[in-house]
RNA sequence: GGAGAGGUGGCCGAGUCCGGUUGAAGGCGCUCCCCUGCUAAGGGAGUAAGGGUCACAAGCCCUUCGUGGGUUCAAAUCCCACCCUCUCCGCCA
């Protein structure tokens, strides 16, 4: 419980919902034990009863009758007031974070964040024609039409056209090529029930933040985090089958609530994206190398890319709700000169697991043990793609397509 | 969207009209044992999950027959609402 208390203050949340949780929890079960054991008297009188009658000695029956009814509204009566607490306490814990991990660098907030990495970059290397923003010249190339797109759909939204659109297409096919190896290519929907989104903590914490349909009560997802997580929601899973390796290419739709006029330039920050997730479900000795591997996937394509980038450990105050360690991916963006965030690889211990009631059931032995979920996104397209064509921007104002994604662009090389 | 049928344990499948040892017959599958003795067959036993109490033991107790309510001393069985599946019709990328 100290260690619970410590891991909540370190993310700078507040304490005390925690010691009215833990009471709730106490009083909700002298209820229910109570609740029980009414329940089980009722049973055997009620028995009782049903024998009396069977033998036709209905007259013996009125007093156990009687006095079943009366333990039947006391049970009644209890049963509610567990209920009643048992949704306070439900209410309380699905808003508490989780734990971050144990070796996750304590900090305030992003400016605590270390840099563990930085790959690819010699400032130096890029020359004045790299160090124009990506909103200034592909859209006088026709690539990307941010203009027409708020006419469609208002501020932060975007639109590919042409080899713009065709690169988006190719970078996607990409990142799901190279994680072909390991990871089974799922489609799942993107619009999902209220249970879809609680699972991963995207609900109720982050309601302001998701599109909702209200007519039908579905919420368009912010990643395939969503769907993905809750694709073996309430099963067991074997652990012959762990850790299981998923990716999905899905389009990801952000409120971007109370990020207005923030980052809102071009590419930076849009309402809506498309994004090959990668997503593991492992048991909790595989999640250490899950995590590994999903960063080094991760990272592996904006390497490929020839692209700049940093790995950044994200600290406790500025951690995901859901989250026990994550790392992020930051591309390097020489038009802007700054670090753009590409991916985030989390490590979730068991707290979607518990939510989404995900378990596997070891090898050998009993019972059933909840999973631990981990995922990163292998490549989100618009900041690579705003990184991608400032860094490969040569001197005539001709963009060249990296090698790895000509076979996806019909071959083409240069985009003029 | 309209009409009809249906949702029971790992699977198949009784029971629901006439509520009462039905956590649920029977079968299949699986596990163990015996017999036989070789890739057949037979005999016997076992075979859900979650939760509470507790030593994450045994035992005891509770919950679960699509979900949520209701009626009743008592519900898989009666009533209401919703969800899902299947068939037919309509519509449609």
């Amino acid at each position: 419980m100290e260690r619970v208390r410590a891991a909540v203050a370190s993310r700078g949340d507040d304490p005390g919902p925690l010691a009215e949780a833990l009471n709730l929890d106490v009083r909700r079960r002298h209820l229910l034990a109570r609740r029980d054991d009414l329940r089980h008297e009722v049973k055997q009188l009620s028995a009782e009863i049903g024998k009396l009658h069977r033998e036709g000695r209905r007259g013996e029956a009125v007093e156990s009758t009687e006095r079943s009814r009366m333990l039947g509204d006391e049970t009644k009566a209890v049963a509610a007031q567990a209920d009643e607490l048992g949704r306070r306490l439900e209410d309380l814990l699905m808003r508490v974070a989780n734990l971050p991990a144990e070796d996750c660098p304590v900090g305030a907030g992003a400016e605590d964040n270390p840099v563990l990495r930085v790959e690819n970059f010699t400032p130096d290397r890029y020359g004045p024609h790299q160090r124009v923003p990506h909103w200034d010249f592909t859209a006088e190339m026709g690539l990307l039409d941010v203009e027409r797109a708020t006419k469609l759909s208002g501020a932060m939204f975007a639109m590919f056209r042409r080899e713009g659109a065709m690169l988006a297409r190719a970078l996607v096919q990409f990142a799901l090529d190279r994680n072909a190896d390991l990871y089974e290519e799922v489609r799942p929907p993107t619009l999902v029930h209220t249970d879809t989104m609680t699972s991963t903590g995207h609900l109720p914490r982050f309601a302001d933040d998701a599109y909702h349909l209200e007519r039908d009560n579905l919420w368009a997802i912010p990643t395939a985090e969503v769907p993905l997580t809750s694709l073996c929601r309430d099963e067991v899973l074997v652990e012959d089958d762990l850790p299981m390796r998923l990716m999905a290419h899905t389009s990801c739709f952000r409120r971007e609530a109370g990020a207005a006029g923030r980052d809102t330039r071009g590419l930076l920050r849009v309402h809506e994206f498309d994004k090959v997730e990668i997503l593991a479900y492992a048991t909790p000795e595989q999640a250490p190398a899950m995590h590994t591997e999903l960063l080094e996937r991760a990272e592996g394509a904006v390497a490929e890319l020839s692209l700049a980038y940093r790995i950044v450990d994200i600290c406790t105050g500025d951690l995901g709700g859901a989250a026990a360690r994550t790392f992020d991916i930051e591309v390097y963006s020489p038009g802007t000169d700054r670090w753009l965030e590409c991916s985030s690889v989390s490590w979730f211990s068991d707290y979607q697991a518990r939510r989404a009631n995900v378990r596997y059931r070891p090898a050998g032995g009993r019972g059933t043990r909840l999973v631990h979920t981990l995922n990163g996104s292998a490549l989100a397209v618009p900041r690579v793609w705003a990184a991608l064509t400032e860094t490969w921007r040569r001197p005539d104002g001709s963009i060249e397509v990296p090698p790895p994604l000509r076979p996806y662009m019909r071959g083409l090389e240069v985009i003029r």
